[in-house]
DNA sequence: CGACAAGCCTGGTAGC
DNA sequence: TGCTACCAGGCTTGTC
């Protein structure tokens, strides 16, 4: 379930394990993931390049390589990255969709259990951002609470679903949602329209700090903080902050998990 | 075996 | 009437 702060971390990862080292090939097991774009044109653009910088939007990573293109990576739900070294680094793992194999005999690989995930080839981040229709990343500092409450100005739908719309804003997924509206107090079914300026304003800054805190633990859930729900997101969970246990809906066909007793129907 | 989980695209339709 | 926004359904596969 990469959500933003899964792909923040999946791009410090990167940074950390894969920059500067010359691609000597590229595999992709299952050409399914390619989006725009072949296998033999991966391959080609990538030979012999490095990847230089990245950059994140939303639940996007960009590579930025030597030879001038961005390698493009979306999770989707069950995605992720692992660099490996030596032989059979990679044989040992069935989900390796996409591997760039280094000089060095490094290599990383893009791993996608669902396949639902999307690898692209793109020469400006920024159209390619806009040709996909994404709204401001989640943790963009222009995204100001007077922004966030224009952007939601007249939809009426469940502010959940709105929330999950990437063309509004780009990073949070279902889960994420959830907790947003966890530490809001806000009942899952709650709608756009049924929020005033005040607690829009609050929104935008629950949503930045609990998407900061996530991110900096690379959504690693078991470093996020006690008071937080989404750890115990499933039917036997309870609400961390009152014990009730936790019940589920659903809301435009994704699950809802949120406290019964906390976030009361306005 | 069928239901379910997740992100996102598609297509039918509800609502202004 | 016509457009947009909304939402159900499909994709995919491992797990229960």
């Amino acid at each position: 379930m990469p959500e933003l702060p899964d792909v923040a971390g999946f791009k410090s990862y990167l940074d950390a394990n894969a920059l500067h080292q010359r691609i000597e090939r590229t595999s992709v097991a299952d050409g399914r993931i390619l989006e725009e774009v072949t296998g033999a044109k991966l391959a080609r653009e990538l030979k012999d390049a490095s990847l230089e910088k990245t950059r994140r939007h939303g639940k996007f990573l960009f590579a930025a390589a030597s030879s001038g293109t961005w390698l493009v990576l979306h999770f989707g739900m069950t995605g992720s990255l692992r660099c490996g070294r030596g032989r059979g680094a990679e044989a040992d793992d069935d989900h390796a969709v996409l591997v760039l194999h280094f000089r060095n005999d490094g290599r990383l690989i893009y791993r996608c259990r669902r396949l639902l995930g999307r690898v692209s080839l793109t020469t400006d981040v920024g159209r390619f951002i806009a040709a996909h229709g994404l709204g401001p990343d989640a943790l963009d500092r222009e995204l100001k609470p007077d922004r966030l409450a224009a952007l939601l100005a007249g939809r009426r739908g469940a502010l959940k679903s709105t929330l999950m719309n990437q063309s509004i804003v780009a990073g949070l997924g279902n889960v994420y949602t959830d907790e947003l509206l966890f530490q809001c107090r806000l009942h899952p079914a709650t709608h756009v329209d049924e929020l005033d300026a005040e607690e829009i304003e609050h929104l935008c800054k629950v949503m930045k700090r609990m998407l900061r805190t996530a991110a900096r633990h690379g959504g690693d859930l078991g470093q996020l903080p006690r008071s937080w729900m989404l750890p115990r997101r499933d039917d036997q969970g309870d609400c961390p902050r009152c014990g009730s246990d936790l019940e589920s809906l659903k809301i435009s066909g994704r699950t809802a998990w949120y406290c019964p007793r906390c976030q009361k129907r306005p």
